[in-house]
DNA sequence: GCCCTGCAAATTGTATACAATCTTTTCCTT
DNA sequence: AAGGAAAAGATTGTATACAATTTGCAGGGC
């Protein structure tokens, strides 16, 4: 049998209110009162107070001693360099993989997602429906590449720099049929470089990528 | 008056807590219980549950639900990971500064640490008492440029992967006077790009500075 | 001897009571 | 009316009581 999913409240509420802050519930400098998430959740503060812990050592919410939490608010400075630093970050984990050469499975599940890029795109355009699969394919693409790479911090790090709301989806409710398709060009070029060994080439154009993300964000992004 | 230093003790627990373990005081492996650790600091168990939570999502701890806290084992590999992937941070960080051009406060304090540098090693070789100054002085040279780069996410990641035992306070035990004067050569070379505007090179540079320390402490490590 | 089972002890998870701190209101002084 | 203390209320911080879960151990079956 696969291994227990053990969990707690308190972990529960945490991710609860994570997904709640990524989907932008709560408006920037909203003050989060212990008493009143904890009727809303249906538990007592002291799991809230965990997760709000845990929460603003994450980046989401400002913490001051004896005054409690509140909502961050995202300057698209902020998210801009969240970005720059996501790209460097994945750069270094295609440049890992294409140093060490990519393992069958790496390549398989690679070309499993840029298969299914391929069969998104080619209607010529991306139905609302489509948008969810789009979004699950690229998240697999960026994952088992880093993944690929056993460096933990690496991961860890590449997740966090994800964690910021509006972002969080990836912002391609911006992205025109062109957009999609540069970026599926970007996902087969990483994976050829990779595939072939070249480490500068793989990290140079995985930060492109990134990168290129942040620019139709930044001309989009109104706040 | 400076700004209010508020505290709880659960901030103070958090932090004696992560000295300790940054310290090595505690073996990988060991279980820390809630009990054993709110008599020995003196505080309720609340404190402590809101540090451990904490010191996990730092990587400091392990974390299974309902079986508690234990102090996380970090392998050769774990730590040669961190340093590749400050590697990369701390050059972006040198990139960031060549690209828009150093402010003089910045130059100001990096020169101060340069000097610094000079000092310590023009006797020929580092007494004892001179590690700690090396120590803060190395800090104060790689914290200042990543402050000045005004990215919040890459100066949280790039301390997050500083935390780790044996780590911490710099591998310099193991530096000989070469070693020293290689680094110092490093930090004056990473200057000189930075301060002439070449991205490339700064990063190049603080990538290999970063991952020669790596190199240094590879060959020390027993473990 | 080995491995179950189930009870007891220990440990973590959660709720709640109380303490400390901050915020707001009131009311006095000028 | 403005300003400012002081008290009342609200909110966070901490301790502790209780619940849930795990761990250790004893006893019994094979």
């Amino acid at each position: 049998m696969t291994e227990a999913l053990k969990s707690t409240r308190s972990l529960n509420v945490t991710e609860a209110l994570r997904e709640l802050l990524l989907q932008g519930e709560f408006d920037p400098g909203t003050r989060l009162q212990e008493t009143w998430l904890a009727e809303r959740m249906q538990v007592s503060r002291t799991p809230i107070r965990e997760a709000l812990r845990v929460l603003a050592k994450d980046g989401l919410l400002e913490y001051a001693p004896n005054r409690g939490y509140s909502v961050r608010h995202f300057s698209l400075d902020d998210i801009v360099s969240a970005f720059r630093v996501r790209s460097v970050l994945e750069g270094l984990g295609c440049r890992l993989i294409a140093e060490r050469g990519m393992s069958e499975g790496l390549a398989d599940t690679l070309l499993s997602t840029l298969r299914n890029g391929d069969q998104l795109l080619q209607s010529g355009q991306l139905e609302q429906g489509e948008f969810d699969e789009w979004r699950e394919m690229n998240k697999a693409f960026h994952l088992a590449i880093l993944l690929e790479t056993q460096n933990e911090l690496l991961v860890r790090f590449a997740r966090q720099s994800r964690n910021i709301p509006i972002v969080f989806n990836g912002s391609f409710r911006w992205y025109s049929l062109r957009e999609f398709n540069r970026a599926h060009d970007h996902h087969q070029v990483i994976f050829d470089a990779m595939r072939n060994q070249q480490p500068e080439r793989a990290d140079f154009m995985m930060q492109e990528h990134v990168m290129h993300a942040a620019d139709i964000l930044k001309k989009n992004y109104k706040d």
